[in-house]
DNA sequence: CGCTGCGTTGAGCCGACTCAAAGGTTGTGG
DNA sequence: CCACAACCTTTGAGTCGGCTCAACGCAGCG
């Protein structure tokens, strides 16, 4: 039996230094578990509701739209990422989130995650450190649209959901799943779906990767690295516990 | 005298509905006041320090930089925006602070604020939400740089810029100060300064705006949201208080 | 009064786009 | 189990928004 959990209580462990009783309540939190189809709204720009979603298999993304229908995914969100945190600091979702692949989500109610963060001041700095890294993300995604060509741009973006899926327990060997299409990369990089398949064509030529069936192999990591200029700082992945444990009188 | 402190009370109400003895403790955190030159380093790129700085006048910026030189700013910090409150729940930056013009800044020793927080909870969810606002605004960031062109994204910036100092006083009729170079614009917006300089030439013309000598002027503010197809959504302007209050036992 | 930094202008170029159409692959229903 | 539909990937050709390089004007300032 799958330990549906697992890959939330990661990510929140590099969050916070969680303790057995925060793990059992995080645990108990995850018990609404709903298996959705791609390309179902979670949650719609506008939308006021009082449930957070956390992703626990599969592939969401947060996306903003124009009036004329130009689109950009602003994040991706991989198993163990919660959506909507936001939901019960701002009235109103300021983008849409939905299913890009077949998905298994956690649904829990806004009072139960209130409860808890009263009940348990670390998880709430767990939350909160959570929607710092979701900060950092997007800081590195303005530098990558915005600073970088195509070819090192598409690059950048597979360091990265190697390195996340690979926190996560999804990384095997050398590949891990990536249910996306040329034109939901193109989506998330600002480029032209056509663009992506020649650029990705370089990449597959040049040896480093190999992409396609829903599925990433990185060949050669390192020269990845180079090609997308990859630094993982950015990731935080030193946890961001440490600082944050005197204040709580959780000493390490 | 000036009240130094108005900005970052206004930008905190704004995040929660403080009462008289959180506002008298925000205060008091603002007494260490410093005039800062521009082209001065608040905090660098993985430096880790026990400071927490808060612009009370000026203008400042967070940036990313690429091995090479290029650069990209992502993040304006105006009056009242707290530039670094991530410093005791991440370990190290993953960006540089710096002031672009001279500006005034409020420093903040990080146990201050912790021993506040621990006091005051809304006050934490006021800092929490206040990160949260900055998120929304990165994420309409990566839609302006991704999605937009040269002449609708500079005038989304405009009209965000105004927006944001009208929210803390510093706008005088359709004019505010923006001691901003082209070539800082262009660093934000991810074009070149040769094209902005062209661009805004063309906003001129089509007496929307004027700009320049550190301030703008929005001439037909109609037209300027209609140009960046501006929608103020995503700066939450109802607040981000009214969900948050039932957690704290706050009443409405 | 000569730097130095910013704004402006011109010319040529290229990365990435659009449009269009042809192969593959996957799923579905008969 | 095949045939079709729908979607995705791939390829070609032509275009353009924004870039680079280079020079010049102008203002503030030491």
């Amino acid at each position: 039996m799958t330990d549906f959990a697992e890959p939330f209580l990661l990510r929140l462990k590099r969050c916070a230094d969680l303790g057995a009783a925060e793990e059992k309540a995080v645990r108990y939190l995850v018990r609404d578990i709903r298996r959705l189809p791609a390309d179902q709204d979670l949650k719609a720009h506008g939308q006021a509701t009082d449930l957070v979603h956390v992703v626990l298999d599969g592939l969401a993304c947060r996306a903003k739209l124009l009036p004329d229908g130009r689109r950009q995914i602003v994040a991706f969100l991989i198993p163990g990422d919660p959506c909507d945190l936001q939901v019960f600091l701002l009235s109103r979702m300021d983008h849409t989130l939905f299913t890009l692949a077949p998905s298994t989500v956690a649904v829990v109610p806004r009072a139960e995650i209130e409860a808890l963060l009263a009940e348990y001041p670390l998880l709430q700095r767990a939350f909160w450190v959570s929607t710092l890294f979701d900060e950092a993300v997007l800081r590195e995604w303005l530098l990558n649209i915005g600073r970088r060509d195509a070819y090192e741009r598409i690059a950048h973006l597979l360091c990265e959901l190697f390195l996340r899926h690979k926190l996560v327990n999804r990384v095997n060997g050398q590949s891990f799943q990536l249910p996306l299409t040329q034109a939901q990369i193109a989506d998330a990089l600002s480029l032209s779906a056509v663009y992506v398949n020649r650029t990705l064509q370089r990449l597959r030529a040049a040896g480093v990767l190999e992409i396609g069936q829903g599925r990433v192999s990185i060949l050669k990591p390192d020269e990845l690295d180079a090609i997308a200029g990859f630094d993982d700082d950015y990731l935080h992945l030193n946890g961001g516990s440490v600082r944050a444990a005197p204040l709580l009188g959780h000493s390490a």
